[in-house]
DNA sequence: GGATATTAAGCAAACGTTTGCTCCAGATTG
DNA sequence: CAATCTGGAGCAAACGTTTGCTTAATATCC
């Protein structure tokens, strides 16, 4: 069934069809209702492909994301899509796994299937790649680490606003030894969240310095939590590079005999879903994952509408602390463990982990 | 940049770039190394919108999920993509939201783009909207709720496998007043769950009684736990229709002072990502989503891949039992939860080790 | 060595739309 | 009333491939 079987019954052109299905006003309203009831009854729907193939737009954007799996991306394909709906586009899911050959593999789908334009979400992307979208003038979108030539959007991302926010709130529950645990050190993101903590913490007068690599993961969380344990003039408070890393802290604390927040107080970053179903829940500098498909979105759509190569536009995603349940006022320094129930509102103390 | 260009520069005909491109033995091997060396020299790249056109074969498979953000499909639309890439198809992705209207837009989508085949994993879907795809003879795939017709692959899933599994490891600890926590009463997967449940306690001669109304999210897992606590003979297990309601009833026995697994022994299922994460690790009945998402696929490529109308295949997808650390041994009857530190060495004593 | 079978390449017609251009009829103008 | 304008509809040429059919060239057979 095609534009023509409705052009017939109708009992006009295709031209005219198409016309009234794209609701150009020069057709008639009579006619145009004649056709359109027709295409109710027949429940005929148009071949995206033929419509593509000769507009040249697929109305399709393609999504780049490190991985489905990693929570932080959910959130940002469930927006990207509710906006794809209501705009009538359609949204080209890729995931590159970290691996080079399916980063190749994600640019090649993009091209073969003609996308009007492209978010890179992941964090770290092959530079030649790039160049062959570029080449065939395709929009594109980074968050924080595209090229600054025009055609390409780049969303930076405000980490020190709350990251400040942070660190002055566990300093406010006078907390003076706050560690920082990093995400992998060749993420550009991971070096800007650990310079926004040494900035913060310089800016009102404490030590910047306690700081342990980890790897945006649990398992990296859980290993800081252990070198942070084991340090002589442990930390009261920690930072973490991202939500995941903060899970770990907790869980390998839990292992520990470490209480939190009462003996730990842990502050996250991203504020992923999972964050808001830790025990306890997770205070965290959230990053709107939601503000940021939108902004990527619209990014794209700005550029795809606007016919003219579009000024380099610059658009900023700003982070602010969530509070939950897992920082608490810092223990004072040499009190020794008890045995207490440990969510009595006025008897916190400090334990010491059992050895195991 | 076309396939014309591309048979000037090599001299040939579109017909013979056309079938080296796609690989069609008849062409001269020496003529196909011409052809194939132009083409990597201009970075050409088939238009897929102009090949489905005229083939007839979008290479597009829709994938219908309720919503991205429950944590129970990343993994699956992970897999899927994998082996999209794998057998050079393209996945479609769209989100029901349990919204009706968003249902219709599905279908609308899939429909519009021509996919080739469509794998439906949302808990219930309007029988209507089917229809649509029906009458297109588009191969679809179930999951547990598909009509039982030619040209519809169903997966039916073995709950009963897994969950009686999870209520004889309870028994074994000793158990004998088992709770269960269900899903939405209209959900047929989440009944299923729950008749397994009476099946498994009453084949050991357990009371399957103590049931209560969940809705497959924390919240309703914590209203559960609730009630349960309330209770005069309390459960000393609860079994959980989704690993979410599990991590809801571990939140709230948090919140209650109920040790976990020391005062109360939970089990989930499905066997999220998530559920490796809580605290403490979730034991639960797994329903492998990479199992899951393999067979939809393999099932789709099977029906579309043999032009003849395939008999209705059944696909089977079984459950069973993973064993983390959020179960332990029954107290002895009438034990009240104590204040202590619940995390003694002695209490964490009887946490059955986990399996992985 | 001529007839026939085989192989490899090309021609051109699809596929289902959109859209520039043309055309016609009726309205408007002088 | 003729000349011009205008609004609404149709004609037909794209868009970039695939593929059935034809053709030319070469190999095979008796």
């Amino acid at each position: 069934m095609d534009i023509r079987e409705i052009a017939r019954r109708a009992k006009v052109s295709t031209a005219t069809v198409s016309r009234a299905i794209n609701r150009v006003p020069t057709v008639d309203p009579q006619l145009a209702k004649r056709v359109w009831k027709i295409i109710d009854e027949l429940g005929y729907f148009p071949n995206t492909q033929a419509r593509a193939l000769v507009s040249g737009r697929s109305r399709i954007f393609g999504l780049i994301v490190s991985e489905i799996t990693n929570p932080f991306f959910p959130e940002i394909v469930q927006t990207f899509e509710n906006l794809a709906v209501e705009n009538n586009y359609e949204i080209l899911l890729t995931s590159t796994v970290h691996d080079p050959k399916r980063m190749e593999s994600s640019v090649r789908r993009m091209i073969e299937r003609r996308v009007d334009g492209v978010a890179i979400l992941t964090f770290g992307m092959e530079e030649t790649l790039i160049e062959h979208l570029r080449f065939r003038r395709v929009p594109l979108v980074f968050v924080d680490v595209g090229p600054d030539v025009p055609g390409i959007a780049n969303i930076r991302i405000n980490y020190q606003n709350g990251i400040r926010q942070a660190v002055q709130h566990l300093a406010a529950l006078r907390h003076t030894r706050i560690a920082f645990v990093t995400g992998p050190l060749h993420l550009k993101s991971a070096m800007a969240r650990r310079d926004a903590f040494k900035t913060s913490m310089a800016e009102i007068g404490l030590s910047p310095d306690l700081i342990v690599v980890g790897d945006h993961r649990m398992e990296g969380g859980m290993q800081a939590l252990l070198e942070l344990a084991s340090l002589s003039n442990r930390p009261t408070a920690v930072l973490c590079s991202n939500d995941m890393t903060a899970i770990g802290v907790m869980r390998e604390a839990y292992d520990q005999n470490i209480r939190i927040p009462d003996d730990l107080s842990v502050v996250g970053f991203d504020d992923i879903r999972l964050a808001e179903f830790t025990i306890p829940p997770l205070t965290t500098v959230q990053m709107s994952q939601h503000e940021l498909a939108k902004i990527a979105f619209q990014a794209l759509l700005n550029e795809v509408e606007s016919e003219a190569p579009t000024p380099p536009h610059k658009y900023e995603l700003t982070t602010s602390l969530v509070l939950r349940r897992s920082t608490a006022l810092a223990q004072a320094a040499g009190h020794l463990p008890t045995k207490g129930n440990h969510r009595g509102g006025s008897s916190r103390k400090m334990s010491v982990p059992a050895s195991r």
